[in-house]
DNA sequence: TGCCGATTGTCAGCTACTGACATAATCTGC
DNA sequence: GCAGATTATGTCAGTAGCTGACAATCGGCA
């Protein structure tokens, strides 16, 4: 959903006072996901166990399950909010950018916009980041998010260019380009940390630009 | 290892006759791909258990287990084969090819020679990538090990071009974007069939190509 | 207050996966 | 051929992820 703070008011929020028991909910799925992220992150992923995250929630297994399909959900879960963020920056760029000046514009505004006050913040995330890298279970159930999201951009730029995702290859086409370079972005990011690298969310950005600016020059020509 | 008919002596085969132990292992191995590969197929992959394919192998579930390390694996394992044979192809290349022309060149030539006498032949390659794209956990796995693949041709990329593959960004970014252009031709292709579709190895490369020729369309300009 | 629906806990069970140990098959040097 | 070292395999017991079914309990609402 991510909630800015600049807009209270939601559509699918008919009154503003949530409920005792949605509010209730809330909690729990908070602090399943914080105590998920903590003690993986403590621990490692493979040596913390569900009975663990819900011991330390105090509730049981198999509410744990009622909040999340499986292990990993609960951990990238975190993730899942800062991508519907950028899907909502990229949805609001002026239609006059093109399509791929609205990703690098929108991809960079969301980790700024995550820096400031978003949930959890831009710390979690990119702990969340490394985390996956070392992590051969959640770096594929990772990828097959992330994938999945492409499919969400592709049809959003569909929508601002006026064309059809089905018969067009381009959106999707672009929009697995753009998860390609953020993947090699994260990945590089992941494998410093380099000596000037900012610990906040500029340096992620100023990794992210210098491997766009790359994208030009390593699909043309001889490379030498 | 992919095996090429022309080329039996092979540098890691000391002895030309391997000992029976050696081509015992192999015929188990062999078997139990298929025999996991056709149970998928037609029971598909959640509703198969391990228990039923080393049954039909008459192995025991710990043998199975000794042959692959989880239930991804065997299914991939075709697959993993192609892969091979595909950095070859690409390690085969003229020097006077540019990357991008060497890798498209690559992957035509793979799905071609794979159709002609390989192992399992391109029939197992394809309905098994109509697998993965309707299996959640095997696309997670196909996804991971593709990204892990992405390292290997970059290294191919950089020796061939004579580069440090741990600085310059191209290489890895070159595979990356490689692997999502596939990776919708994958997707393309599943989500046919065409009218004019090819069901060996041509109508896969059509789209390939066409995606491709869409890839310089979709990263420049305003496509209107 | 009292009813209704939603959330939770408990329990039983399945399946993927692993370590430990015994058995049986192959290979090696004689 | 034959002992003895290797190595593949089977059996067993156990852990962890995940699910369905049912009962108890809690919040919403008249």
């Amino acid at each position: 959903m991510a909630p800015t703070p600049t807009a209270p008011a939601n559509a699918e929020t008919p009154c503003r006072v949530l409920g005792l028991r949605e509010r209730k909910k809330q909690r729990t799925r908070d602090a399943l996901v914080d105590a998920a992220h903590s003690l993986f992150l403590s621990q490692g992923y493979a040596r913390t166990t569900i009975d663990e995250i819900a011991a330390a929630v105090d509730v049981s297994q198999r509410t744990f399950f009622r909040y999340f399909a499986n292990k990993d959900e609960a951990a990238l879960a975190v993730l899942a909010d800062a991508e519907d963020y950028f899907i909502e920056c990229l949805r609001r760029r002026p239609a006059a950018e093109n399509p791929l000046q609205a990703m690098r514009a929108a991809i960079t505004e969301s980790w700024r916009g995550l820096g400031s006050e978003h949930t959890g913040g831009v710390r979690a995330a990119l702990e969340l980041l490394q985390l996956i890298e070392s992590t051969p279970t959640l770096l594929a159930a990772h990828l097959r998010r992330t994938t999945e999201q492409e499919g969400v951009v592709a049809q959003v730029l569909a929508d601002r260019e006026g064309l059809d995702a089905a018969t067009d290859l381009r959106p999707r086409l672009l929009a697995a380009v753009f998860g390609a370079v953020l993947r090699v972005s994260h990945l590089a990011w992941g494998s410093g940390p380099f000596p000037d690298q900012d610990a906040g969310p500029e340096g992620m950005i100023a990794i992210i630009e210098r491997h766009f600016d790359q994208l030009g020059p390593a699909l043309v020509g001889d490379w030498r």
